[in-house]
DNA sequence: TCGCTTGACTTGATAGTGTCAAGTCGTGGC
DNA sequence: GCCACGACTTGACACTATCAAGTCAAGCGA
């Protein structure tokens, strides 16, 4: 019992969001879960979007983590496909986190400065990336917009895979790995070429 | 006043929807607004996923009416680069089809056969243009992991500029057109290479 | 020790929500 | 004339977020 009643609701609520996503969540059910009263987690979050802005700030922070790490002596040696590996990873292994991360409508970035600070961060991390990949000859601009096309294609194969028809429609690829692999080197050709 | 109830409500749903996502969509606000009684919405729907799993039908197959219509003359010459163009298009300029179509949190295809294959369709549409841009020789399991790559490059793109941090980002390349294409292009680069 | 603040909760009430159940009411067919 | 039926209404229920007002123990300066 350590846990802080704060850190239990939040990790409630991501448990259940990566069950069955941000829309059903109650705060009341969570407090009840809890044994506490139905106003008490607003003590600590104030407002129901609090807590999603709480949960993106959190998953920004792992996200920035995750990219930025050192690579593992199991992973591709070429670091664009590494990168849209671990993305794709990390929004499969954290879908309560990532449901939300990308949901402007849910969390309102504007009024945290945390938040919108870690997602600057987590770009950042991508920035870095691709710059390291394209050379130092390649201009600030052509890095934004490859860094965009990288992040785009991870991203579309995330949400495709969690939320979207994806899975079914490409059964016959039934290697996730495979599949995002072979996707990120078509990708990394045309950004390296 | 030729319209049906039902069409008002699809109509309120998806203008809801565009502006503040799916969320918070109220039927009793909606019924409200057309001068109707609270309940009279759900004897066309019966259900509140009911109507989103509807939104979603008409967006697949809005969605495959402009992905496999014919090039008009301002538009860029290379298909898989028009494909890309034109889902981003899609995405941006019907947010409220949009954001149900690919949550199948929201809308239950597995209980509507019709937004199933409306689904389907849409996918074939995308698999036949990547044959077409492939040729003869490529095998079918090379169109279905290309079409993948190209699905997702499109569908990050305009999930990330809907809702995503994308455009506060990446706010250098302030057309946003010109960025489709250049990510488009990079991408096709790498697929038909 | 007394008084006071303050953080972490509880209790109660209100308005809004989806949904079940039972009506009403006009139109069409036999 | 009757009846069925589709399109709606009315009323109720349980559940929700959120406002407002408590309680209650810990900490702290005098």
């Amino acid at each position: 019992m350590a846990q802080t009643l704060r850190d239990r609701v939040i990790k409630a609520a991501v448990k259940y969001i990566a069950d069955s996503g941000p829309d059903g969540l109650s705060f009341r059910q969570i407090a009840a879960d809890a044994g506490v009263s139905h106003q008490a987690p607003y003590h600590h979050f104030g407002d129901r979007s609090a807590i999603f802005t709480e949960i993106a700030r959190e998953g920004f922070q792992k996200f920035t983590e995750v990219m930025s790490s050192p690579a593992r002596h199991d992973e591709d040696s070429n670091l664009a496909v590494r990168m849209c590996e671990r993305y794709v990873d990390f929004a499969l292994t954290n879908k309560g986190y990532f449901r939300v991360m990308f949901r402007s409508d849910l969390c309102q970035m504007d009024e945290s400065p945390e938040t919108q600070r870690a997602a600057d961060e987590a770009f950042d991390t991508l920035l870095f990336a691709v710059g390291e990949i394209l050379g130092s000859s390649a201009s600030i601009d052509e890095i934004r917009v490859q860094a965009t096309a990288m992040w785009s294609v991870a991203h579309g194969l995330a949400t495709l895979l969690i939320d979207g028809p994806l899975e079914h429609k490409i059964g016959k690829v039934s290697d996730r790995r495979a599949l995002v692999r072979s996707v990120a080197n078509r990708m990394i050709d045309g950004i390296t070429s």
